[in-house]
RNA sequence: GGGGCUGUAGCUCAGCCGGAUAGAGCGACGGUUUCCUAAACCGUAGGUCGUGGGUUCGAGUCCCGCCAGCCCCGCCA
């Protein structure tokens, strides 16, 4: 409804003008306008919007509020189009102006959604007047070669994906970067120690397997951290691989191979596309980093290291605090990458991406490097006027001790081990019900069914809370029946689909009167639309709430907005379909019904969809 | 020492640009099934929004101090 909102608001603030003439221009002489402060309602029973611009009017105006928002009302009776979509305004409290449409303006709206595949949201071309919008760079996932991805990496896959969708759905070209650990330091101790203990593995493909690489890097890694000469081979390893040496390079490659087929069943099993661009993508354009950096005399040798110092970021002692971008070595580091990837990806085509927007998801505690980094970055001059830079932190993935999740053992967790033990759980579960229910299904349906309710429930758990706030993990909550869970939701939509099998026709319902509406430009009575019921109106409200919500999670970048959104939708349903007889009902409010419930069950698998997850007929 | 994030009901969490009596879910307690899947619905109880100040018509929300927890702070990513 955000058409209606800004249609109102356009009528808000002429209302104003009118009532209010000489403050309006005193306010824009200053530079400010009036803001009628419209919102959508805080309550069912305030209507559909309310506005709270009378109250900050009352000091400058010297007049009581209430008296205020008389004069706004009585300017907003006498223009038309404001009548023609709202009830009579209602002055409430200390001075809110409350709005309610007109039923038959939220029954035209339901009657365009039904004809609309996008359900009335707009895409980002259209807005921009048939512009193509620039691309948007998401940069999430980011497991490191030779590693298993484990559950530190499930945050930022989950929300970067759906943050992907919800922005390809709005209509801009994404760019879902992959950006994988596969240059760094790591590479040398791996090398290093492989070379000596299974040299195999550096020049056959597959000659170990994934799980053995991990104990080896491990290894590696402990060498790494306490025998110098180790350290200094390693270090030699990374600058041969780096020069392009064809040996390191051939078993950089297999190893890089190897762990790319485990992360790709990680990806399928989650239906999760992604672009690999790795760290070493980057490697021809870290020189040119520096350089530039030198060129801008950004650049300060401190220590024999290459640094620029932050602005606004100090330090011990108070000094200002450098972000490395060259090694006292002469070697690049993450920095280096992650500034050569900024420019890389702000550059225009062909030499660059030419994105308008990157934003990177990954967890809060790289919040300061990620600010170093972009303000490097910015002073470099090249993040181009009016794109933007994000960095979309998420907190820690905490088990039900509140600590950081941990497997019995002490171990990390194997993200694989995880969702593995969340579909485990889900059949359990499902298997016990229909035990229960003495239901008889087939394996096939038992395992589709807990498959697709154990990854939603893994995936909606974390992005239905804010996801700035560690998250506590727990299988007990996630797949719970009740409350804000993915079982809930998906439930909903069975239970539409239940309906369209018990004679329901779902898609025919309201085909007939879309057109008809579209015609009458939604003015006129719908059709054959007809509604009485406050559980109907109710649904109305929450179904007419989608573009508002995508618009805010696309700007926020918030996933769990959109969670909230879905649970509540499915809620109301639920009050509608356990009040509200729907094949029972008589014509014409059995085929109301019908769109209304086709018009849920399309908004929530739209919903559903934008945070990756399928949904069911039967469950 | 410096910086960041967090602190809201017994538990897990929402709370949008500062707006009306702070909201959900779970758990607890009580109710609903000749009717489209009860994986549902209805109701009751439960709060010093960490704490002390400030800003103003109005503060969970903005500013300052303090307390607690977590995270980051020169050549790992």
């Amino acid at each position: 409804m955000l058409s209606v909102l800004d249609a109102l608001n356009g009528q808000l603030l002429a209302a104003m003008e009118r009532a209010f003439p000489e403050a309006s221009a005193r306010a824009r002489e200053s530079g400010s306008s009036p803001d009628p402060q419209l919102a959508p309602a805080s309550k069912p029973e305030f209507g559909d919007f309310q506005a709270n611009g009378a109250l900050p009017l009352a000091k400058p105006l010297g007049q009581p509020p209430r008296q205020i928002a008389a004069a706004i009302v009585e300017q907003l009776a006498a223009d038309p189009a404001f009548s023609a979509l709202c009830l009579e305004p209602q002055i409430a409290g200390p001075g809110f102006i409350n709005l309610t449409l007109r039923p038959e303006r939220l029954t035209a709206e339901v009657a365009a959604r039904l004809g609309d595949p996008r359900l009335g949201v707009s895409t980002a071309s259209e807005e921009a007047g048939g512009q193509a919008p620039a691309p948007v760079v998401v940069d999430f996932s980011s497991p490191n070669i030779a590693k298993e991805m484990h559950v530190g990496h499930l945050r930022s896959t989950i929300i970067g994906d759906c943050l992907a969708r919800v922005l390809e759905f709005r209509g801009h070209p994404v760019l879902r970067l992959n950006h994988v650990g596969d240059w760094g330091t790591q590479f040398g101790m791996l090398i290093t120690h492989l070379k000596q203990v299974a040299p195999e593995a550096l020049d056959t493909a597959d000659a170990v397997d994934l799980g053995d690489l991990v104990a080896f890097y491990r290894q590696a890694k402990a060498r790494f951290d306490d025998d110098e000469t180790f350290q200094t081979t390693a270090r030699e390893e990374v600058v041969k691989l780096q020069a392009g040496d064809p040996l390191s390079l051939k078993a950089w490659g297999l190893l890089c191979d190897q762990s790319r087929r485990e992360f790709q069943k990680i990806y399928d099993r989650l239906d999760i596309r992604l672009s690999e661009r790795g760290e070493s993508f980057y490697n021809p354009f870290l020189q040119a980093v520096v350089d530039d950096l030198t060129a801008a005399g950004l650049l300060v040798v401190d220590a024999g290291a290459g640094c620029v110092f932050l602005e606004g970021v100090s330090g011990k002692d108070g000094q200002p605090l450098p972000l490395i971008v060259q090694k006292s070595d002469g070697g690049f580091n993450y920095a280096t990458t992650d500034l050569a990837a900024i420019r890389y990806r702000f550059a225009p085509k062909p030499e660059g991406d030419g994105a308008g927007r990157v934003i990177y998801v990954t967890d809060a505690g790289q919040a300061s490097h990620f600010a170093g980094v972009f303000q490097v970055a910015r002073r470099a001059g090249w993040i181009p006027e009016g794109a933007s830079v994000e960095h979309v932190p998420f907190g820690l993935v905490q088990g039900e001790d509140g600590k950081k999740l941990k497997t019995r053992a002490g171990d990390t967790v194997r993200l694989k081990d995880l969702l593995d033990e969340a579909v485990e759980r889900a059949e359990a579960d499902l298997r016990r019900r229909l035990a229960e229910e003495e239901r008889q299904e087939d394996d096939t349906f038992i395992e589709h069914v807990a498959t697709t309710v154990g990854l939603a429930a893994v995936k909606y758990a974390d992005l239905a809370t804010n996801r700035i706030t560690n998250y506590q993990f727990s299988f007990d909550r996630m797949l719970a029946l009740t409350g804000n869970t993915a079982p809930y939701l998906l439930y909903a939509v069975v239970r539409i689909a239940g309906i369209a099998r018990r004679g329901g026709d779902l898609e025919g319902a309201g085909e007939s009167v879309a057109g008809s509406a579209a015609v009458a430009g939604g003015a006129a009575p719908c059709g054959d639309l007809s509604f009485s019921e406050p559980q109907e109106w109710a649904l109305i409200r929450e179904l007419l709430k989608l573009d508002g919500v995508i618009a805010e999670v696309e700007t926020e970048l918030l996933p769990n907005r959109l969670c909230s959104y879905l649970f509540e939708l499915s809620q109301v349903f639920n009050r509608f379909y356990d009040q509200v007889p729907v094949l029972k009902a008589d014509e014409p409010a059995r085929s109301s019904r019908l769109a209304l419930c086709r018009l849920t069950a399309d908004t929530l698998k739209l919903g559903l969809g934008l945070l990756g997850i399928p949904t069911l007929e039967r469950m």
